[in-house]
DNA sequence: TTGAAAGCGCTAACAA
DNA sequence: TTGTTAGCGCTTTCAA
């Protein structure tokens, strides 16, 4: 157990040695050259008094604290924010890092950012991980570019920072070919409305992927809503009156899938013999407990939060260079996540 | 915006005076005599130059980080810790602190809790919040006694460490009143199976907010299965094929409400025509999508986590003694948040 | 194989 | 009113 009033000098005297051979003992220095007794005597009486460096003392010293910088937005809202610190501290950990974090708002202002920044840098954090709540295009903090950064489910306006992203359009079309793989035919898309790369590109996959399974991905039904659950439940119920009525239905986010678990329910439509459900986002908490379980596509926080870490302590350590990863964001897979909300269509429909 | 290179020497020759005065009138001493237009230009030059302080030089000299660690559980499960953690955040950088964290699971070993809390002594942090993912009783690592600790959402078995936790009898006996003042007089309680101290607290709660209503809380019926979506499917269906069926519902939790809202469907109970339900955690992605909406008592945990942290950072300035918290845990309480998931009871059931 | 000493950037006691 | 200097705990160059 660390003992904050011993330092390296006491152990020296201690052990009757230079601070300089407790240092090259306790840091395994390569080139050091220590009798094994002299070696064994220190770490024993390292241990023996309790000893724990002072990572303040030894950044000041190396210029290198060992700690990473982790703003994330809205903390507290969804369990998103805290898969993504999940990610970074195991990723963190794992290399000897640990996370500074600090909470900020979507909607803050651009001096509050600064701000931010500045804390962490007059913290003389080695690099920064800059995390969004929900994959979108964000203006940067001018002085982020003083150190590494890395964004998390964002990608940079300015285009000169590295940047980590689900792949959207895939995980559309893993949700959409998870209801064709189930024999639908007829599949309705519910979207959101919100002017968000999620929106244009989870149409894209959806498009795409029924277009690939040679039906008419232009005429499709789509409906869109605020992407909550009396969205979803508006935008389903809408969706079940039409005559062409789907078989299938994905949707742009659980939440929205929720909305159409109750439409279904109301309009007298059983999940899953009369209509398969496959949702978006994976939170667990909705997915895992609606009856049935529903099927959904995973966003990769953990993920992200892990990628980021590595790629940014790469570039620190100087094993990666981050501004060829800045050119464009790179891309994680969203998988499937299958529970019961898909079967075949019933016979008649399909 | 801060240059890491530019020092207070730098600060001091382009300014044409010494460090100490630099020192002087960037923090603000109070006994400094600087003249008015000194001062000024030494202000000027450094923000001319860029300059930001060095913090962990800073924090060398003077002993203090400014910087509070936190060990979190299940940081990625729910927004549970993610409240904790904006609490703590918020108090924490309104006087001047930031937060380190370190996330842990509740199932880590003795041995992994305290490497945990070895990294947050080695970066000399100056206190320590402890935050649990429920409210239990910890055993906690020894080496967190040697600086300032609050336990957040715990009780320390020992009963050694200031702590603050949610009143759970009272939270009870809040949601049992709201079935009360809406005219129900036939309540029941789905609860928890789990050993912790919101299984027993609460339960406490339901039974003496009936006796003081002058029912018979000790007969008032109960049933328990897992704290889960299932499990209060399992337990309300079991409560409504009772004979003397309750017409108001209070469950442990909005999960297990969730569950009930099932059961009921299932049978073909209307909420909250039929029956009336009340749950507890406010667990907003489930509470408040559910239909309708859940009227609820939510937990404090934003409040949890910023009183923790107000009172550490009393107790690191020496305006408070976290020895006299210590002696019992601090009790906050839990507020009713209401939705639309209580009514008067039919007239033919009252 | 080991040790002396400089210096990381800052604060604060002391001197002028 | 301002400046000199020691030292916080460590790493690392250089010398022995």
């Amino acid at each position: 157990m660390t003992n904050k009033s011993i330092g390296i000098k006491d152990v020296a005297v201690a052990a009757g040695v230079s601070v300089t051979t407790v240092s090259h003992v306790l840091n395994d220095v390569a080139y050091a050259r220590i009798s094994p007794e002299t070696r064994e005597k220190v770490k024993a009486t390292a241990e023996r008094l309790g000893y724990g460096p002072n990572r303040l003392a030894q950044a000041l010293r190396t210029q290198r604290t060992g700690m990473l910088g982790l703003v994330s937005e809205e903390i507290a809202t969804t369990p998103h924010a805290g898969r993504i610190i999940l990610g970074a501290d195991e990723a963190a950990r794992a290399r000897g890092y640990n996370l500074m974090i600090i909470n900020t708002s979507g909607a803050a202002s651009d001096e509050s950012r600064q701000a931010d920044v500045e804390a962490l840098l007059e913290r003389r954090v080695d690099g920064i991980l800059y995390a969004t709540m929900y994959h979108r295009e964000v203006t940067l903090p001018e002085n982020l570019s003083s150190i590494p950064a890395v964004l998390v489910d964002s990608e940079s306006l300015a285009g000169s920072v590295a940047s980590v992203v689900p792949d959207e359009e895939g995980g559309a079309r893993v949700a959409v070919q998870s209801l064709l793989d189930a024999g639908h035919r007829r599949i309705g898309f519910l979207n959101n409305t919100d002017d968000v790369p999620a929106t244009r590109d989870r149409l894209r996959g959806f498009r795409n992927a029924l277009d690939e399974a040679g039906l008419d991905g232009a005429a499709a039904p789509v409906e869109s809503e605020l992407s909550e659950v009396l969205g979803g439940y508006v935008a389903a119920l809408r969706m079940l009156k039409r005559k062409d009525r789907p078989t299938g239905l994905f949707c742009y986010n659980d939440r929205m899938a929720m909305g159409a678990y109750r439409a279904a329910a109301e309009v007298g439509i059983s999940i899953p013999n009369e209509l398969s459900v496959v949702g978006f986002d994976d939170q667990e908490l909705i997915a895992a407990n609606l009856y049935p379980g529903l099927t959904t596509v995973a966003l990769p926080h953990y993920e992200m939060g892990a990628w980021a870490t590595e790629r940014l302590i790469d570039a620190i350590e100087g094993k990666a260079d981050l501004t060829v990863l800045a050119a464009k964001p790179t891309i994680l897979q969203c998988p499937l996540v299958t529970r019961e909300s898909i079967t075949n269509p019933h016979p008649g429909l399909s």
